[in-house]
DNA sequence: AGCTAATATATCAGATTTGACATATTATAG
DNA sequence: CTATAATATGTCAAATCTGATATATTAGCT
């Protein structure tokens, strides 16, 4: 946001901050939230790029369609844990979570 | 493992297996089980490189000492987020966490 | 338009994980 | 050896997460 926006909008009353401020997270809570909806990507577009439905996907990692919804929506009550089991269930491997990490 | 060796106790009446095999792990679970353990070797050493102790990690990311102890044990009741909150809780980066993956 | 597969969203009981705590064991220093 | 700090291990109630289920919404097709 650039500095006119920022002062007009404050101007008018609007508390203007990021969203971690908004949502008052300390700074590895940020992280972490981060971390995960990189996770969540990583998640979505390898299943889409192989093509199989969130039903599909869900039956393969043993969960359930509207989890693997969660997942993909990057609901907060999903764990790593889980976008992993996805993420390994899919084929992907240690080093492609790794590198796609980097590059995201 | 060699050959003769595996023979020579399989002869004794050994079951002889990887680990993954004697827990009867998929082959996605395995990989959780390593990426989970690859995350608290990393944990562990981070906080030893940074010489505090477990009691005063456990401070910094909001859990307790016997926490920190079960997470470098590589406990089974510890989940990769809460690995993760600790990591980030060190000040490590998501570039430190991806690269770490990638050596180890 | 309709039809239908895919995805999104809400809810909830059961399962898992958590921090806290107690206590045991192991280092480390004097 | 003896303190004592650090680490390990076990337990458990409370908090959180999960799969299942139902249902709503959207996308793609004729």
């Amino acid at each position: 946001m650039d500095e006119n926006k920022r002062q007009r909008l404050e101007k008018a009353g609007w508390k203007v901050g990021t969203v971690a401020e908004f949502l008052e997270l300390s700074p590895s809570e940020s992280e972490m939230v981060e971390f995960k909806l990189a996770l969540s990507q990583q998640f979505k577009s390898l299943r889409e790029s192989q093509k199989i439905s969130q039903q599909a996907l869900a039956d393969k990692m043993q969960s359930s369609q509207s989890r693997v919804a969660k997942i993909e929506a990057g609901d907060s009550s999903v764990t790593v844990d889980l976008i992993l089991r996805g993420l390994f269930s899919m084929g992907a491997t240690r080093q492609d979570i790794a590198q796609s990490m980097l590059d995201s």
